[in-house]
DNA sequence: TCCTTTCAGTTGTGATATGAAACCTAATAA
DNA sequence: TTATTAGGTTTCATATCACAACTGAAAGGA
């Protein structure tokens, strides 16, 4: 086996590392965060971001083709392209938060802004917290790593 | 301002460039996924991740810069060295857990191994989801993103 | 004691990724 | 018609990366 597919197998045989492989480069959650705050154009990513326009476009073709973003041309201009979140991006949402969350406490230590909003209640949202199935909050004492053949082992024999 | 500092600008104005500035390398969250399944030592790091050993010893070195992992002396060994999470690495969890939830889902499309289950209940972790400040859980369609300032003026007119 | 292995790196070298600026093409605006 | 805008692509210098080999201190064994 390759060192590459060596490396790549280590990013496949885990969530994470699919995840990464996907979303991990340098400028990938700053576009993803920008589009969550509503930027749809190459130009607006580009001076919103300060990226290199050819980075920005390479990155926005790659989230293109894994599905995070969607290309339409924009049919009031045809020159414009708008690049939009998919189902799936979307679901990147929670990284998006947590990851926020914690730069906002441990690092410049401040809520930063926009804050994202419960629409009624117009209070922000909760921290994102780690739950059992029945949704109480869990930390770290409370939880352990099982390997899955074992967990099915265990609950087999109960 | 140089390009330098308007980058870094972009990066700190938000808890997400913040963040990323810190654990945003290629190699960090993996690093970062090995330390909370338990690994300590540099060799452990390496071989469990195949690694190259210079980029190791640069993104431990980062991470312990950035108080995520704290580096001691193996009592036991004199060679050792025992890299740890602080609190403010284990307060990556959430971040982790939303990114190995989202690859599990959208790209390798079965959970990975292992299992990350309540102590006692002996179930898996529920999904990461973005709630309410009273628990409810949110959808992007039930939220909004809202300038901080605006929302005081809001809050003040009501 | 001497020899070997282990651990945690560091160094050298080539490959890859990144960034700034200039350039390109089609579509729109004046 | 000419100028401007949008969304890129190309060029080239620099920065970061990966790989293998090397180092030096500490442990372990004969």
């Amino acid at each position: 086996m390759s060192r590459a597919e060596q490396l790549r197998e280590v990013f496949a045989e885990c969530g994470i590392g699919a995840a990464l492989e996907v979303v991990g480069e340098r400028w990938s959650f700053l576009i993803l965060r920008g589009a969550f705050n509503g930027l749809r154009h190459f130009e607006e990513f580009q001076t919103n971001l300060g990226i290199a326009r050819n980075i920005l476009s390479n990155r926005l073709g790659r989230l293109v083709e894994h599905g995070i973003l969607r290309r339409d041309p924009d049919p009031a201009d045809r020159r414009k392209v708008t690049y939009r979140l998919t189902d799936k991006g979307r679901d990147l949402l929670p990284v998006l938060l947590s990851l926020r969350q914690w730069g906002e406490r441990w690092i410049s230590g401040h809520p930063s802004n926009p804050v994202l909003v419960d629409r009624y209640t117009r209070k922000p949202i909760a921290p994102m917290i780690v739950q059992s199935a029945d949704g109480r909050e869990l930390s770290l004492r409370d939880m352990e790593w099982v390997d899955r053949d074992e967990l099915d082992r265990e609950t087999h024999a109960a």
